[in-house]
DNA sequence: CACTAATGGTGCAACGATGCAATCCGACCA
DNA sequence: TGGTCGGATTGCATCGTTGCACCATTAGTG
């Protein structure tokens, strides 16, 4: 192999033998890129004939320099002339070159993706009928993007058990859960993932003694802050809307809220005046009628999320109950319909972008190994006509 | 570094050298798999140590056959006896192997991932405010894990150009269009799209003279039902609320599917009572109330999507309009909110289980170069109380 | 003027799977 | 007994990048 360098005359002809191919030894197809290769199958598809197309080899060649040049052009790597990233950049676009993200990702170990894990509720077998999943959602993948990161989605079925795989087989770089509904199953399925030492995050309030990153907004303020309102109003007898069992710990902290706020102003917290609902419509509606019916009257509901006090305030006024001038309503959330409600609905509002944005950027840091600062969202109180004014 | 092998004696001791680990020369690293290779960094990430991950080599060796017969027992090809593929099965089991996706779509030039695109509204820059686009999106998601595809999703502004990307770096073998919105924008990329031969549907009618496979609801069909209807109840100044400008052409077919109702029953389609109106709550509610005050009673309202005719419930009570008595109010779509207004929306249904399957579905035999049979989606009547009973 | 240092670039070996040609091994048949 | 047939398996090249060790050139320094 080192034999015609040695053969050759020390002076002209070296450069020379070189110049006409000086790259096709390194793998002897730099040439034939832009037709197929002869023996390939040269279609596939339903598109009939589809032509090879160009790697970074090709690049290289036609910017007169390596490929690994190319690589760390194209990347903005430092130790590259300005001028040479412009040609290399030029001839990139020109044969519309794009890198192979698998080659790249296998390669470097990394993926730049972020799995979305999002619960199902097992018992409507409905995901995100709540539209504050989807300002999550929506949000999230700002935030991804923003950052340069794709975002895999997944509806998790209560029954498989494949969280970690996305990772595990290094589909994704880090895992967002997300989801009310099976909340200690899901609980479970963390613990197991920290096992495989992957970077996650959850969307919630923390729970105690589970690993993991939590990061979620401060129920406990947000509810606190509007029952005060009501009560500020005038309003005695509140009712409050929302299943507090262990499965869905942010309607429970909601309901630490809402006691302490009572507790603040002396007044008595009513047993009789909690329902247990899950997150919906539906079960609002239905759960404001049964409470009225046994409980007799009320002056205030306080819903754990806006799909609850929505629900309440249909059920209310299938009982010509007035909404606020009878019975103030407050909500959580504040969901896209919540100012279009009739009265428009008096909420705690989540701040869906910044959870987002909170979300993407914590398990970022976890991936790169630097520390979290912050892992809660501040709520805000937005009054609108449900609560009976100002 | 090649030392010790040239000063050992010629004879016995070579071959003892080779012997107890036959695949190490292959790539010299079977063995150390277990415990972290000594040079390289042993801490990544935050949760520092990690032990490297175990490669088809390693589940070879632990069952006692090659690497390719290992790839291909885990795949369940043919080819493999059963005994070996049980060994291999077990022995992955044992060390807790994962395919690396990136080494395997490198190298089989496929991804098993979809791009779900969905446009962002210029105006609002909000996406997917509409709930209809949430259940869109569910069902695509439960559409391709059930054919095992990963879904890559990805909310465009309307500004990048990058969606043809996806698919160009390899990182999804098909895409999904869906949204409202900019849709000649859309279109426009649709068309560069087809220029890089990548496989692709696009949800909405059917748009003449672009390329593309379009999926869609039988827009004209349902809005004709719909209207149909509310004339059967008696109703003859029928609203109709919708943008049906080029850039929301399912709009404008549920117009033409009005103006055919019309004429089917001999009314007159009376210029005025159309509202242009994108979709959302808030426009329809205030577009009723600008044509009420404009033109005067109307006894009913076509509402281009069920937003749009939730909007218009709540102006009309705004104006004390009984909702059905005074007015009959049909929708589009049924969204998850709509049994739930009060009264409940009568509105055309679209299968959105239905449609997600379809895309799903026309988007792999395209990828696979199968025939497309359907695009359409059938759609159906759903009667409510707000259109004045039965 | 030999000497580092800094800069810009090259060449090769991974990364971890898959596809394909080659081989091996009974069994079956003449 | 030799031939051949087909199922099961092996070996190796390959996919298109990136990381790393190394080289060449120029500038700066004692």
């Amino acid at each position: 192999m080192g034999d015609p360098l040695r053969v050759l005359p020390a002076g002209t002809s070296r450069p020379d033998l070189k110049e006409p191919e000086p790259r096709r030894a390194l793998r002897g197809r730099a040439a034939d890129c832009y037709h197929p290769r002869p023996g390939e199958h040269q279609e596939a598809g339903s598109t009939g004939m589809r032509v090879k197309r160009p790697t970074s080899f090709d690049i290289a060649e036609l910017a007169g320099v390596s490929q690994s040049t190319v690589s760390r052009a194209l990347r903005n790597d430092a130790m590259v002339s300005e001028d040479t990233r412009q040609r290399v950049a030029q001839a990139a676009r020109l044969l519309n070159y794009k890198v192979d993200v698998n080659a790249r990702n296998l390669r470097s170990q990394k993926t730049n993706t972020l799995a979305l894990l999002l619960y199902e509720d097992p018992v409507t077998s409905q995901s995100l009928i709540n539209p504050f999943f989807l300002s999550m959602l929506s949000s999230i993948t700002k935030a991804s993007a923003r950052r340069g990161y794709d975002l895999l989605i997944s509806f998790q079925q209560s029954s498989d058990d494949w969280s970690a795989d996305y990772a595990a087989s290094k589909r994704a770089d880090g895992l967002i859960f997300l989801g009310y509904g099976d909340y200690l199953r899901y609980v479970d399925k963390i613990s197991r993932l920290d096992e495989v030492s992957t970077a996650f995050v959850t969307w919630g309030p923390v729970v105690p003694g589970q690993p993991g990153h939590f990061i979620g907004s401060d129920n406990v303020h947000g509810a606190r802050e509007g029952v005060r309102h009501l009560i500020a109003r005038g309003r005695r007898r509140i009712a409050f809307l929302g299943d507090i069992s262990e499965h869905c710990p942010e309607f429970r902290d909601r309901y630490r809220g809402y006691v302490e706020a009572l507790g603040e102003a002396g007044l008595p917290v009513i047993e009789a005046l909690y329902a247990d609902a899950a997150a919906s419509e539906e079960v609002g509606h239905q759960a404001i009628l049964d409470l009225i019916d046994r409980e007799g009257p009320i002056d205030a509901v306080f819903g754990a999320c806006d799909l609850l006090a929505i629900g309440a305030m249909n059920g209310l006024r299938e009982r010509s109950l007035r909404v606020p001038e009878d019975v103030a309503v407050v909500g959580f959330d504040d969901i896209v319909a919540a100012p279009f409600t009739s009265p428009p609905l008096t909420t705690i509002r989540q701040d869906t972008a910044a959870a987002g944005e909170l979300l993407v950027e914590n398990l970022l840091r976890l991936i790169e190994g630097r520390p979290i600062e912050t892992t809660q969202i501040a709520t805000s109180l937005v009054v609108r006509g449900s609560c009976g004014g100002r």
